[in-house]
DNA sequence: AGTTGACACGAACAGATGTTCGATACTATA
DNA sequence: TATAGTATCGAACATCTGTTCGTGTCAACT
């Protein structure tokens, strides 16, 4: 591949400040006016090899059509988790469908790594209170979930036991037509109860207790 | 603050929608062909409401001159954390100045809201055995911490134990001539040392148990 | 000298785009 | 019913903006 004139990657540069700087490209006449350039054709020609090179990519006779790529920043994998609500014993869990009207959410940043490949469906409860030592879960820890309302042996799982009217946060195993409920604090000891008694809510997915000052 | 009506809602997603698909903000006309509005103008009336709710800030005379505000994705803020290691009971906690030759590092990035303010002299470790669950840390959990070799008192604290040739995790309190180590989980005692048996080595900032498959 | 290709220049055109204005419909309230 | 506030509508206007075209410069090569 033939290496950039410096003025096309001036342009280029200047392209990736401006976007940053903005939420959005510049204009050609704002490219041209910027680095002293006389014309807009020359902008134009430059863009175009740019766009040879494939450092950029341009939508015709759009304005601000301008799109970098390779660009680091743009790549997702940054997600932004819905906080929409608190999980305790005492309280049923606030599902999904709850923040229709919400308008401000709080959220939880984490990278991709954090959360692993499927990220569909995943929203997030703020823990209060201590009811979920047993799953090494402290007050104020944030923990993320998948929606759902089925799962797999050996999934650790938000449940509502509805005879005890509470929320807890277990290893699932179906044992014939009991369900043993296994917590992830290994020196503490299972419950066992019947499959009608217990509700999953959604599969457990990450654990975050945020910024400790 | 006054709640937003349908429609300044659908175009307040679609310009989401719009600017994550594209590089760009939508245009005004884009807007109204997109959700089937009969005017520009009628756009533009919920565009100004939308900017005085503060949900997204406008660039007079200038085309796609729609910022999205409070955009968690275009928040700078993410950081990646080296883990630079392992944290084990019975092991010397690696410091970042290990890391001087290293080229491949693990990393977990995390959003600035889960770090908070201070994010200089971060680092992490993958806890490696079940010797923190009374710090509420499972085996195979990432702790950030920040190197610092003093803390003040309720800081929670990697410290290594000279006599007990260990590691451990716990909130830090001077007592007199002695040092409190009290562990997080509230169901547990605390421990009792001298000052010059501990060895502060950082400062907790956030615990992140990863994607649970 | 002549040719070629890369790059630049200036001007003009056509369409894209933000803005504005007058008018209308709807709803809640006095 | 009257009034005010909110939301919508259609049209026109003034720029903004991408594109194109003819021309010019310069270095490399024949």
């Amino acid at each position: 591949m033939k290496s950039l004139t410096r003025r096309q990657q001036s342009i280029l540069e200047f392209i990736e400040g401006f976007s940053d700087d903005h939420s959005y490209p510049p204009t050609i006449r704002e490219i041209q006016e910027s680095l002293g350039i006389s014309s807009t054709s020359v902008v134009d020609y430059n863009l175009k090899v740019l766009e040879q090179h494939e450092h950029i990519r341009r939508n015709r006779n759009i304005s601000r059509g301008i799109e970098l790529v390779n660009r680091p920043e743009t790549r997702r994998g940054v997600l932004n988790i819905p906080i929409i609500g608190q999980i305790a014993a005492g309280e049923p869990i606030p599902v999904p469908d709850d923040l229709a009207a919400q308008e401000f959410v709080d959220t939880i940043e984490l990278g991709g790594d954090v959360l692993g490949s499927n990220t569909a469906g995943l929203f997030a409860l703020r823990v209060k209170g201590h009811s979920m030592v047993d799953a090494l879960i402290n007050d104020g820890d944030v923990i993320v979930l998948r929606a759902q309302q089925v799962c797999e042996n050996g999934d650790t799982v938000a449940v509502w036991l509805r005879d005890e009217a509470e929320t807890t946060l277990k290893r699932f195993y179906y044992e014939g037509d009991r369900v043993r409920l296994q917590p992830a604090n290994i020196t503490m000891d299972p419950i066992f109860t019947s499959a009608d008694n217990v509700q999953v809510q959604g599969k457990l997915v990450t654990v975050v207790r945020p910024a400790i000052q």
